[in-house]
DNA sequence: AACTGTGAAAACTTTCACAGCC
DNA sequence: GGCTGTGAAAGTTTTCACAGTT
């Protein structure tokens, strides 16, 4: 039996598990059951040990989980219990941000280089990661083993930063421009982008006034 | 007939279109199709008529979409055809980099404000932007009509931002801290988290070690 | 002929509810 | 008694496929 397609769901979710069992672990606390999982994450008891259940069987009947044990089952799962170097791609604001956002060294994701086709950046450093010419992104992704890219250039050089990335053998993005992607299936790609996430904001708080069918 | 509740997945795919239909605009394009704009798009025919369909009927059975008439109606279904304030808790680098980011203001998210604790930062301007005591929160909210709040904040002070926002009568969060808030169901919620997508990606590019039942 | 709008079918996700184990 | 693991049911989203319109 092959492993069966895991949804986007449940990732997220086993992401969020792990983040607040690393906080039991830190507060002492040895067992959790799936209901108090659920509780403290925002979802049922039931689709704990269901996403659970997709990678295997972690707990004990009448007990719960024990809180160590499943903390590293889930780092396995999600491939965090390794170093995953990153490049990034865009010095400017966002970069800068990514760059000094401590959280991510800690989980695992280093940033080895970052790079910018602007000379006046090209040469400095940025929150202690140097930051090199786009013409040697190639080489430093193959030098370094850089399997992750983050885009966080202006929108219209998203793409080529994509292409580039893609040829240089990283295997997933993650692109902070508001563009769609257009990439080969094997490599993995997320975005996150601001302005669709205002623009839900803004349609959940305006008052419906589409057209509308009449009752009856 | 009520509006039926439209799902997240049909708001993101409208700011989607609708970005698209800006750019066809600007491009001179004055008619589409659905098959275009799925393309495009990265979905289906089928799924941006019936994304549609849930508004009203916008095209023309053998023609296609006005690309003019189409944008101005999904600005008006998104709410964003009008100006909206935030309020931005938080001026590290995240909040710096919102600030900054000009696309934001131009679609009609002014950040009037922006709140910290930290005395250092209390009076100085950053972006253009003042940077105002969190004391000052619910006057400030309140008299600047601001409807919007973005928390980037570090993870321990986001759901105190959140209380104080939602108490000074905001209706909506966009959230960048890594916790997840607890607030009252008619306040609307977004987080953006990059800790969470690093490790979609992690998944993704992990091979499976799960455990696994045999197979037959 | 081209393309929309939409019920019906298929695919997918969540919840239910309970057997099985500690 | 308490809690997991899991098939089956319910609910949701996407795709199909075609009648209807220009």
């Amino acid at each position: 039996m092959t492993r069966p397609r895991i949804s986007e769901f449940t990732v997220r979710r086993l992401s969020v598990y792990l983040r607040l069992l690393r906080e039991l672990e830190a507060g002492g606390q040895e067992v959790v059951s799936s209901q108090e999982l659920a509780d403290l994450t925002g979802t049922s008891s039931a689709q704990v040990r269901k996403d659970l259940s997709h990678f295997g069987s972690f707990g004990k009947r009448g007990q719960g989980y024990t809180v160590s044990a499943l903390t590293a089952s889930l780092e396995e799962i999600l491939g965090v219990g390794r170093r995953w170097n990153v490049a990034l791609v865009g010095a400017g604001r966002i970069g800068t941000a990514l760059l000094g956002y401590r959280d991510m060294a800690r989980r695992g994701f280093h940033i080895a280089a970052a790079f910018d086709t602007d000379p006046e950046k090209i040469g400095t450093t940025v929150q202690g990661v140097e930051v090199v010419s786009m013409d040697r992104l190639a080489a430093v992704v193959a030098e370094e083993q850089l399997e992750i890219g983050i885009i966080a250039t202006p929108p219209e050089a998203a793409q080529e930063a994509a292409d580039r990335l893609a040829e240089a053998g990283v295997r997933g993005i993650l692109n902070f421009a508001p563009v769609r992607l257009e990439t080969d299936g094997d490599l993995a790609v997320r975005s996150m982008d601001v302005a669709l996430e205002l623009e839900a904001l803004s349609f959940a708080l305006t008052p419906d006034r589409s057209p509308r069918r009449e009752a009856g």
